[in-house]
DNA sequence: CAAATGACCATAATTGAATTATGGTCATTT
DNA sequence: AAATGACCATAATTCAATTATGGTCATTTG
């Protein structure tokens, strides 16, 4: 394995396993078996490192989406498992786990800033899915941005918020049952 | 006037100014011009002093969230008319405002457990109405609590949440178009 | 004598000086 | 030419000393 690919399997898993801020550069060189210096040879410092890790799981998460999406399905069916698929990533990937909680807890700035840019390029997939089912007729034309954005928020407030305030998670079928009676319904032709 | 009133004038007026945390004892005492020890006849500590004050803030935002629906209205119309009143006090009321900023910036336990307080507050306020809109036979009969839950939450994010990363705020417009086609199309009989 | 008061106390919060840890560099080594 | 780690400036942490604060209660007041 070459270094670059090394430093980056060290990083990710030290920011997996302590969050951005309690990551050491000293700490990535010895876990790569690589001199500190060897790191600033590929990225110019911490946080580009960071974010070079960060790309990836976005990408890891794009992936997993995308194959939740089952051929044949309807718009509404893949648009609910690729969203219920990038939730579970949320709590279930080591690091998006850890960096939610950091971002929460610590604070750091670094890793707000991903994070939003994180919610972000989520969004811009659901538009991109969206803007996809427009133009194959399945979906009406609409403001793509609001709904996507609409989208994602009602899946969090039902997925992610509820259970918090709640005491108990809702069921898959009741969020599918109220979503697919409001959004969804307007969405599809 | 009574001494407990003036306790809770001077008290309203240092939590808005200064916040929870940065409001003392002997701040209040000062203010209400009173001994320091009278407050602890009416209060027994500053959490309940506290929440008394919230207690009256809340029957506030609801005086006016109320105010702000209009006779003969339709539902949908009132909803929003009751929902954008609550946003606009979240972020005019100084008190409310400060305690959103408190809760987020210094995270005081305190404040935070009362501004979740609060929010469940409001998603009851509009359980109340949309429970009265089905047995008005204006609203479809529907999982009442999550169609609250969801109409708030949605709410949120397209007044207060979108404009932090869409450079700027959404238009009232653009915000009753997307939810009278999709949430509210499907509530209203 | 009942209500009000503020000096007082235990403890929590803050400060700042000293210490340690860390990101990043660069002369030296491989 | 690529890799390295001792080195440096500065950021973060520690912790003892100090200050501030919530809450009490013996005393005062009307």
């Amino acid at each position: 394995m070459d270094r670059r690919t090394e430093i980056l399997e060290a990083a990710a898993k030290s920011f997996s396993l302590f969050g951005y801020k309690a990551t050491t550069m000293d700490q990535v060189a010895k876990i790569a078996n690589v001199g500190k210096g060897t790191i600033y040879t590929f990225f110019s410092n911490k946080e580009e490192l960071f974010n070079a890790i960060v790309v990836g799981m976005i990408e890891e998460m794009r992936t997993e989406a995308e194959a939740a999406a089952i051929e044949g399905a309807t718009f509404e069916e893949n648009a609910h498992a690729r969203l219920m698929s990038i939730l579970k990533f949320r709590t279930t990937h080591q690091l998006y786990a850890k960096l939610i909680d950091e971002g929460k807890e610590i604070r750091t700035p670094a890793v707000q800033e991903v994070l939003v840019d994180i919610e972000k390029q989520i969004v811009e997939f659901i538009v991109e899915k969206i803007q996809k089912g427009i133009n194959r007729g399945e979906v009406k034309p609409c403001n793509v941005e609001m709904v996507a954005y609409l989208l994602f928020k009602s899946y969090m407030a039902l997925v992610i918020d509820w259970g918090k305030t709640h005491g108990q998670e809702l069921d898959q079928t009741e969020i599918i049952d109220l979503l697919s009676s409001t959004i969804f319904k307007s969405l599809i032709i």
